[in-house]
DNA sequence: ACTCGCCCCATTGCACACAATCATCTAGGA
DNA sequence: TCCTAGATGATTGTGTGCAATGGGGCGAGT
């Protein structure tokens, strides 16, 4: 958009924590990047603020930027946040959603499948940019955009952790189902379900996290078991399901 | 704590933000400020991007920075958020508070009323940082620091409007005794009740920045009726009166 | 052998200069 | 008279040099 070496160091940087280049703690030098962006160290100073005041680097005086590295508990806080936050925006999306993001959820959802069904190398990130984007739609949607911001906020910890890669079959199968039925709340404009399916998909997502034996999260996933959702309903539901509905809380 | 430049330049115009100095909508020029501080433009720039961060300036790409103003619908975001967390901190608090962490809130709230009662010019603002000092330890008794650090950035925007001197001597007594029962509440480690409480606490504070006929907010509040608390009970309340428990939503 | 203190170097903090961009004012033409 | 295009001034974006700070290594003393 705006084509500033500021924004450039920015993107440059945010990328390379995101994407694990720069691991976590390392030492983020300016003159280093400077060199490295072919600019001088203004403009990347600049970005580290602005990385810092995102949580993504720490910067101590004198000292430079760390990227951040997160605990245990930090990241147990953040799913208790997002618990919290999200199920209020999938609440609040249920009443406002329009009906071309509600088209745009689906896509999501069924690019989604697709993509862990294609075997790409790549796929497991694919699913996390599409998941990122499915969330935020809905979190745009809750028609309270500083409920939508301070989740964007948020989340940035989860999105350096949790890649997916990680997920069994049935974790994942679980979390496209957790969209699906998602979808079908909103569509059915009840509220009270949708936060409470988005609260399950949240609380699941902080097991995965969670230390575990490692047998049971490598490469296990090759066939995901989908429920027979894999065509998309158009817009207005024509009501094919009506699960029980979750209550509130 | 650091006395660099940068954060000179931060607290100088935080500061001025938040006393009012710089209006909503003000334009602030870098060179300006530089020379008001005696500084150089470049811990100014540092500055001004933090705030932005903060979200209490807005930076437009070569338009520089203005003070942000925030809408009505965007003050009643503030507060619905607001409702959700504080009450979640509230209940957390419950659990998890220390004994020093309790006489420091008795100990706010005693100087509230007391700075009331005085009739000081600027009793207001003392109320106003007393109010965010006692808001402050529940929320760090919560034993959740994003939650925390959360709380803190979204609180800005309501700090910069809400200046207690639109109070009536009833919204003022009523804010005082939400205090006092909050303080009851916690001290009797029951969760439901001080989210309850804090929930109402939030709820009326949010009723008070509605726009309303001047007649009520101006000067009406000499004599503010509290109820028979002013001497604050020793830690471990001796239970002198359990009213009703609030459930919880 | 271990600890304490000093010095040097890497790195950040800040000032200043110049380039790039935007807003406003003015002049010219339809 | 109104609209548009160009010029000009004010303001921000970026590069560079120097000062200040902190950490690590080396040496001396215990």
């Amino acid at each position: 958009m705006d084509e500033t070496s500021t924004t450039l160091a920015y993107n440059f940087v945010r990328e390379g924590i995101l994407s694990g280049r720069f691991q976590a703690g390392a030492h983020l030098r300016e003159t280093e990047l400077a060199t490295a962006l072919g600019s001088s160290r203004t403009p990347i100073r600049e970005a580290l603020r602005l990385l810092d005041a995102e949580g993504l680097v720490e910067i101590t005086p004198h000292r430079g930027a760390r990227v951040c590295s997160w605990s245990h508990d930090e990241i147990r806080e953040t799913y208790a946040l997002r618990l919290l936050l999200e199920g209020e925006a999938a609440r609040r999306a249920a009443a406002l959603i329009k009906s071309d993001a509600l088209s745009q959820l689906s896509l999501f959802a069924t690019e989604m499948k697709q993509a862990l069904q294609s075997g790409s190398p790549d796929r497991f990130a694919t699913v996390a940019e599409l998941n990122n984007r499915f969330h935020r739609v809905i979190h745009q949607s809750s028609g309270d955009s500083l409920l939508s911001s301070t989740l964007s906020s948020i989340i940035m910890a989860s999105m350096v952790k949790n890649t997916f890669s990680i997920y069994t079959a049935v974790e994942l199968s679980r979390s496209m189902n957790h969209h699906q039925e998602l979808i079908t709340a909103l569509e059915h404009r009840d509220g009270d379900w949708a936060e409470a399916v988005m609260r399950c998909h949240i609380q699941a997502a902080r097991w995965v996290t969670k230390p575990r034996p490692l047998e049971l999260s490598l490469n296990v996933h090759q066939e995901v078991q989908l429920s027979p959702h894999t065509t998309t309903p158009s817009f207005p539901s024509e009501g094919n399901q009506i699960p029980r509905r979750g209550g509130s809380q």
